[in-house]
DNA sequence: CAATATTGGATAGTATTGGTATCCAGTGGT
DNA sequence: ACCACTGGATACCAATACTATCCAATATTG
């Protein structure tokens, strides 16, 4: 398809495409002629993951380094989906040179191994240092729930990575790691409302049943 | 104190101290004079949950919608709490009069009622269509699971909180659901990893014993 | 009492990011 | 032969969260 095509079935806008192409996110199009290039499905769905990403808060050099890791992941899967999952926000201000000793307590009560390199672990340090600050630390009792919980969590993500290429292990990695969240944090919202107008409102708990004029239960 | 003591304690640079009187996110000191005002420590844990909420991405004029709940609870808590979490992010660009499919589906699912008027809904629809649009779809058997856990994750929550006053119930909410979003999110990219390095590299399971050098499995 | 430092207040400036718009000239299709 | 379309380059823009500077009044200190 020409530009035109991949512009009104995209959605995106010429000049953001050129934007793409420009900052090589976007692979060009075969060029079949000096003024005329073709671009195909990938190129749609190039378009997606970059939405996707650029949603999700990132910017676009590093959606640049995402592409490629996609487009040319190396002999060792698990290196590759560390690095492109490494990518992703947050992005901290200052150095990770620290001890990380919240992170390590975590990770020890969890009995998984504590390697600093994992950009992941000064994540959580930050994070249990900014509930810390704010007057809400992480006590054991929550922990060992929210350890539990979410291990469990993950435990499926991985169990319905795809197995058939590389290619599609690191973007299912990215993806999954990047487009869940916002997932999990809106359903513990809806959550916390639900349980809070029980408590608060003394309401009774509501069978899982249907609700009138949502029939589909089971449907997809 | 003086403001230059704030300054110091807080580690905020006076002009942004400043800045933040000026958008109405900090309250003013006590004037002691005309050219001298006392603060306290109010104003130091003002500024914590400003860098707090700065930190997660609020916009200063969201913080201000925020600091004035929570200064200023009503007498329906539920709906206060309510509204403050409404103005966490992330924010939706286009109009949010759709009829949310999927988000209603998962709901059903769960025995949860939908109330459109919640935010949280809205952006569950979103995330929802955007795992979609990237091709890792919500299917009923992660929906089972991320549903289970993610309420086990919320009740423990509800069950925190604190009952003293409304004031520190608003906050409690809103910096739980703020700080600790970004916990869960290093927690799972961590148990990824674990995971992963077990299925992967084919690594035997570790024991939650203490590893080599660290061998504080239950300290703080 | 005088010199110095500090304060509140106002205003202007800056850096970054992700686009958007314009212009241009070559060219492919009809 | 003509006109819409293309790639390419460059300029521009809007939003945000500070940051810096200036000013004049007033404490504070000696």
């Amino acid at each position: 398809m020409r530009v035109s095509e991949l512009v009104e079935r995209s959605g995106v806008p010429l000049a953001t495409i050129k934007y793409y192409l420009r900052e090589g996110v976007l692979m060009p199009g075969e060029a079949t002629g000096a003024t005329k290039a073709d671009y195909g499905d990938e190129h749609l769905r190039r378009l997606a993951l970059i939405k996707a990403l650029a949603g999700a808060g990132l910017p676009i050099h590093k959606i640049r380094v995402i592409v490629r890791l996609i487009d040319d992941p190396g002999d060792d899967l698990h290196e590759t989906i560390g690095r492109a999952i490494a990518t992703l926000p947050p992005y901290p201000d200052g150095p990770r040179s620290r001890e990380h000793p919240r992170a390590r307590r975590v990770l020890a009560r969890l009995g998984q191994v504590y390697d600093p390199a994992y950009p992941a672990v000064d994540q959580l340090e930050r994070a249990l240092e900014a509930v810390e600050a704010v007057g809400i630390p992480m006590t054991d009792e929550r922990l060992e729930a929210y350890g539990r919980h979410i291990r469990g969590i993950a435990e499926l993500d991985l169990a319905l990575m795809p197995a058939d290429s590389a290619r599609s292990a690191v973007e299912y990695a990215v993806l999954g790691t990047a487009v869940y969240e916002p997932v999990i944090a809106a359903m513990r919202r809806l959550a916390h409302q639900d349980v809070a107008e029980r408590i608060l409102r003394r309401r009774p708990t509501t069978p899982p049943s249907t609700p009138p004029g949502e029939p589909e239960r089971t449907a997809r």
